[in-house]
DNA sequence: ATCCGCTGTGGGGAAATTCCCCATGCCCGC
DNA sequence: GCGGGCATGGGGAATTTCCCCACAGCGGAT
């Protein structure tokens, strides 16, 4: 069997460095290429047609979604192993739909990246932190149990998450509680915390996902 | 450590044999119960609590499939593996949906349902045969229809508009672009002037609604 | 009885973002 | 060649956000 071929695509040196001697051991794998940034990434990938790439997700010149997107098209044998830390996880669907083979968080045991690669080099799958389960469950809408995921708000908290979620703004909220802007600034901030989202479009699909609004 | 308690069910002893010679090398891993059927699968699972049970789709008394569910209601903390033959293919979904860890295929190398059982073990999921890829995109179907409402934006204005219908802020998406986060603004301003909304909710639903992107 | 934790109410203040105007270069149609 | 949309950005005031804090009420533990 010929060597694996493999890529590396990491904006720092250093992560580039640990990776290449976590994979030392493994005398069956080449590493043929580095690239710094996205685009680096995408050039050394038509070249050269690694059979696996480990990519980071930020980085300067392209990050690493659209790089997943562009080396696909490329090189579709490719496969792509994200590599990467854990706030990241939100463009876990949209990595899921450019179709990467492979997902291990950076705090992580290190061993992770190589059980990635040598589950994909094999040809399956491998994502440490993700549940496919329940990313599926996610994007399939009459799941059931849905409270479970709002019992942990209060319901003053539950209010101001349907209407923030719903379009309204801080002070326009207030407004309609009667209450202060900053006391529902609170609100928003705790709610936002207890249901791990980072930003009010999230925070509308979950609301959304869950019926509280309607789209 | 503990041992990793393990429970298999499979209406044919064979497999069972199989599977036990297959795993007989892991001294880690202790196989604490077998089961014939799905019931019986069930029923063990609620006793012992395994950290995993590997489990055949097809089984007297009781499939697999609503074996999974019931098992995750009695033991929430056990992963289940799913062993069975190609042409099962058809419940994968409703197997994502209850909840499993992985998946492998009788008729693949014995090796994978050793590194399934590895993967599983530590939290992960294995899947030999699905590309959740995929899988996600079937779930997530492109919706006609669309256009007549956004022929009035420029390409750039679409593309920037369903970065931040989907939760990237300008700044995130005019990294993503690879362009000013001013020049993010302007396209935003003027795309919202042109859709005739006034906040990243009603954004996001217009988007929702017309399928670019998925709740 | 007391103490702890949650909830609801708000404030402070630095930092970031928004909002709206403007400017430039470009290409395309007329 | 010229108007007009398009993509690219800057300026700057105004606003909002983010994350800390405070305090009061209240219900459940110990």
């Amino acid at each position: 069997m010929p060597k694996t071929t493999l890529l590396i695509a990491d904006d720092h040196q250093v992560v580039i460095a640990g990776i290449r001697s976590l994979l030392a051991s493994k005398t069956d794998i080449e590493i043929v290429g580095e690239a710094a940034n996205g685009a680096e990434a995408v050039e050394l990938s038509r070249e050269l047609k690694p059979d696996i790439v480990i990519m980071d997700i930020s980085m300067p010149e392209m990050d690493g979604v659209e790089a997943t997107g562009r080396i696909r098209e490329v090189s579709p044998e490719t496969k792509i192993i994200i590599y990467t830390m854990h706030s990241d996880q939100r463009f876990i669907l949209e990595l899921f739909k450019a179709g990467i083979s492979g997902h291990v968080l950076k705090e992580g045991p290190p061993a992770d990246l190589c059980a990635a690669v040598d589950a994909v080099r094999v040809g399956k799958t491998c994502f440490t932190t993700i549940d496919p389960a329940a990313l599926l469950l996610k994007l399939t809408p009459e799941r059931p149990g849905r409270e479970a995921l709002f019992e942990q708000l209060s319901p003053r908290e539950l209010e101001v998450f349907k209407l923030l979620a719903d379009g309204l703004s801080v002070k326009e909220a207030a407004a309609r509680l009667h209450i202060s802007p900053k006391t529902v600034e609170t609100h928003k901030y705790n709610l936002m915390e207890k249901l791990d989202v980072g930003t009010i479009p999230d925070l509308t699909k979950l609301a959304i996902r869950h019926g509280l609004i309607s789209v």
